[in-house]
DNA sequence: TTTAAATAGTTAATATGTTAAGCTTTTAGG
DNA sequence: CCTAAAAGCTTAACATATTAACTATTTAAA
């Protein structure tokens, strides 16, 4: 590769980290999307969900960690979440700034209900794409997640 | 690890794919997005304006796909730029359907000035990263992109 | 203790994401 | 030709992303 074309070379999209990690995304969420539409839930709602299926109960501040949700947006989706049912909001007794976020019975048994159904998914692109690679893939990526900046 | 854990593994946000990318994305965004907006830009008019610097022109379609935005967000962003003076806007004259979209001097001239500042940035990133580790997962993310689904 | 700074959430404003519906132009059949 | 289906783009409606400003609580310095 000459001198010139090393200078573009972060000028091709095709080599944009950014952009090739919003296409493997949009791959797979072309294929989860449908089935937690089916649900009624959105592609944010179902992290918030899994979070707290995962954690139990959290702080609304570690669920926005953990779903990779600003604070801004998580605050309109527990809304929306508690709203319909799906999780129960109280505030902290010991921090009366925090906001302590759980499923409800409701929430949990939605959860349990579509986890299968995606885990079809997830396991299917597994097989096609190789449980190595995979793993490789997401060490990879965790690395990405601890830069911390120029 | 056991059968149980092994059933609950894609329970687990850690190892979730589209979290892992979407966390991953957001650690590099979190550099670029100050230099692109200190231009006045968002992410998504930047990667629709290197688009248009790489291809020379392009009708929509080919811009929505390269930068990977779909037609309703593009016709937004594509309305602003034009208003901005930032790109030109104009009809097939082979398709009535097609929109043909190219950069204004301004847009070019704006792009050189913001490529070089991105690439700062990019270079400390594979600096600390590694050169070899970027390729690869250049190379394991696009595979991803061409996954057909389920 | 008193108060300024820090922390946790929410609200507001603008831009984009997502799905569905609509418009215009092409294409394909009949 | 004529018309129905398809293609390319736009508009609409609702949800989320991003930044900034704001409220309430807690912490920490004076």
């Amino acid at each position: 590769m000459t001198e010139q074309e090393n200078k573009l070379q972060h000028t091709e999209t095709s080599k944009s980290l950014p952009i090739a990690m919003l296409r493997a995304r949009e791959a797979i969420m072309l294929s989860f999307r449908p089935v937690l539409a089916k649900h009624g839930f959105t592609e944010q709602q179902w992290r918030v969900l899994r979070v707290l299926g995962e954690k139990g109960s959290a702080d609304a501040g570690q669920v926005a960690f953990e779903a990779c949700i600003l604070a801004p947006s998580l605050s309109r989706i527990i809304g929306k979440l508690e709203k319909d049912k799906y999780i129960s909001r109280f505030i902290d007794a010991k921090d009366g700034r925090r906001i302590n976020l759980s499923l409800t019975s409701l929430g949990k048994e939605t959860l349990q209900k579509i986890v299968p159904e995606i885990g079809i998914i997830y396991n299917s692109l597994e097989k096609s794409y190789g449980e190595e690679k995979l793993t490789t893939l997401l060490e990879l990526l965790s690395e990405i997640s601890q830069w911390k900046g120029r």
